[in-house]
DNA sequence: CGGAGTATAGTAAGCACTCACTTACCAGGA
DNA sequence: TCCTGGTAAGTGAGTGCTTACTATACTCCG
């Protein structure tokens, strides 16, 4: 009886009963995106596992029957967000060849731009800082120290050449991404998605002005 | 069976049993102070009443004698942060008579030494953002915005002085904030205490340096 | 004595994680 | 085409532990 025929036709979901099933890799993509909504959201102490099943539309043991601990999860979560092709990499593509003024706009426009499209990767990266798991190095360290070592690079050149003025390269490396990234997390510190919004080319525009005006030589 | 009359008789403190007693009110500010402790490492969720316990040298039972709930804790201590008088005002009456660069050294440095004195102010502001605690609002407004206000006022004075460029004072308040504050937030995101320190007067200095610098009318 | 301060010994709910079991699906022989 | 067994996918009902929070009795001091 009960031939769940119909299913493979429409696509309703009115059943409860069961899940879809999916293959093995399908529903493990799954639950690291649900589960990433949820560490995000939670952070790591706070999600549970109950939640992540319930919001996945499985029980409990099927996650653990792909990660064998909650830690495992966050750990493949990790590994998805920093092999990730729409990382790092792409930012440096897009500096490549580039010089001068462009290249600060770009690495602004970048860091604003993915912080608005998915505020969950910086949600992560506080949370695991905070809560210290071991794994948050290597969060950082692909994540964070990269490419501000790239724009360190970069400025150490600027003066170099003359460009810039002799203030330390590291500081102004510092100074610059601070400028902006405190302008994205400041919307998740003060919760103000809406208290100050202005458009993102205009943020853009004054930021880089002000770093570039500030470290130009007289 | 088991009775403990040992005790009665004898006054020896050897025995780890019982703490010394306190007035009602030096018992709750001893809670307090472990409970910010613990609140700030590992965030609400994440802290226990029975670690608060256990590090104060009591049983969980006195703390619901002074606080009846996990969240009244919670809320005791943004109250004492709030109304701390080593906090904003402090910095505004350092401030009052101040003009011109030293305006910005002051702001600078403030931030810088308050976050290096006591970081646990800042992991209770990030977690308490990021729980989206309904109390952290109480603690956004009285210590976030209250001087970013205050700050964009003085730039929109500078301007219309003509010391400054006509740059959106509000956009260029975030901008010198967002350096000074993301130089401490760093340090607990990439908990970094080493990877990258600087004497602090030399980061003061280069970063209101680039900022003036940056503002300054062409 | 009375009451503030404290301990012991709970409670019910929630947590990560497990296990014995059921279901859906596919291959291949009749 | 239908039957059948192997197996991956999934489950419900746990386990033992931890949590926030409580009921109640004991101890000290004014």
């Amino acid at each position: 009886m009960k031939r769940l025929s119909s299913r493979q036709g429409t696509k309703q979901k009115k059943a409860p009963s069961r899940p879809a099933r999916m293959s093995g890799e399908e529903r493990k993509a799954q639950i690291v995106r649900v589960a990433t909504e949820l560490f995000a959201r939670d952070g790591f102490k706070g999600a549970t596992t109950r939640e992540i099943a319930r919001k996945a539309g499985i029980s409990e043991a099927v996650i653990y029957k792909h990660f064998s601990r909650k830690e495992d999860l966050y750990k493949a979560i990790i590994d998805s967000r920093c092999t990730n092709p729409g990382g790092e990499p792409r930012l440096l593509s897009m500096l490549k060849g580039k010089e001068g003024r462009e290249v600060f706009v770009i690495i602004a426009s970048y860091l604003l731009e993915e912080h608005r499209r998915d505020s969950s990767f910086l949600r992560l990266l506080m949370y695991s800082a905070l809560e210290q798991q071991s794994l948050s190095e290597l969060f950082i360290n692909t994540r964070g120290l990269e490419f501000l070592g790239f724009l360190e690079t970069h400025i150490q050149s600027l003066i170099e050449k003359g460009c810039m003025r002799g203030v330390d390269p590291a500081l102004a490396a510092r100074a610059f991404i601070g400028m902006v990234e405190h302008y994205s997390i400041a919307q998740e510190l003060y919760n103000a998605k809406s208290f100050f919004s202005r458009p993102e080319r205009k943020v853009v525009e004054a930021f880089v002005d002000i770093f570039l005006n500030g470290m130009k030589r007289r």
